[in-house]
DNA sequence: ATAATGACTTGCAATATGCAAGCGACTCTG
DNA sequence: CAGAGTCGCTTGCATATTGCAAGTCATTAT
């Protein structure tokens, strides 16, 4: 049973369309919103595990990895002494992210009840806050 | 504080943002290429049906019937003899039809491997175009 | 009558996601 | 130095979403 599949080196990708294949990099259901927080200023893992959506931490970590191997993001240790890493968006990916405002646009717009979410928060304090169940 | 939570007939949703919530409604893995392939002049459920990506027959009736709910696309008999039914985008899914155009332009630039497919063209009366590989 | 076609449905696998814990390195308090 | 806490993840399952093959139904073409 010759079932062509893809093997390890093989990337096997959906189609040769750029819509296509800019989702199978980013079409999930979370990478996305990650490019978002990360575009709007959050930076450290803790800082993108507690958005609104509430991602799981698992996810979160796969994510990360693969956005980092896409290219679109970078993780950076930003302090060693309690070893702490930061994740930042490449170029590659702050275009994505500014793509991502024209379905900001857009939802702003179709959307009943969705409305755009306070700028960015500089690396200051983050203290608890939220929470509860998101 | 006063974090906004379920009232009863609260839809539930991931949150409150324009971006995540347009994702809500598009962000799986089909969606996006569905209303792509309408962007482009396809109508029909078997033209949908063989775009490059090969999409599940069950998922595809499955994602119409979403799009239609959401108000992005409608599906109208074209003809009856035997019946036929064509789908084709609102105003509100061709506008999210042309925030694509910027994602295939992110493609284009940011994935090697990736290239165009026709044009962008409004919605035309070719008959069957197969369309070779996108 | 039989075969085809378009537009779906149905029944399971195979994947992907979600949730709760746990782990390791470090740091801070007592 | 013994906890206790924080950050950044892993691991182990449940649950949900997708994928594949086949089947259905109404017509129509041969």
């Amino acid at each position: 049973m010759n079932t062509r599949k893809a093997d390890k080196t093989d990337k096997a990708w959906r189609s040769v369309c750029p819509i296509a294949r800019t989702l199978e990099l980013v079409g999930d259901k979370w990478s996305l919103l990650l490019i978002r927080d990360m575009r709007f200023g959050k930076r450290t893992y803790g800082e993108l595990l507690d958005s609104p959506e509430g991602i799981p931490t698992n996810i979160l970590a796969d994510r990360l990895k693969r956005l980092e191997e896409a290219g679109l993001a970078e993780r950076a240790e930003y302090q060693d002494r309690p070893v702490r890493y930061a994740y930042t968006l490449t170029e590659k990916g702050q275009d994505l992210g500014n793509v991502l405002l024209a379905l900001k646009r857009w939802g702003e717009a179709n959307i009943p009840g969705s409305r755009a979410l306070r700028q960015p928060a500089p690396p200051s304090r983050r203290k608890v806050s939220v929470s509860g169940v998101k």
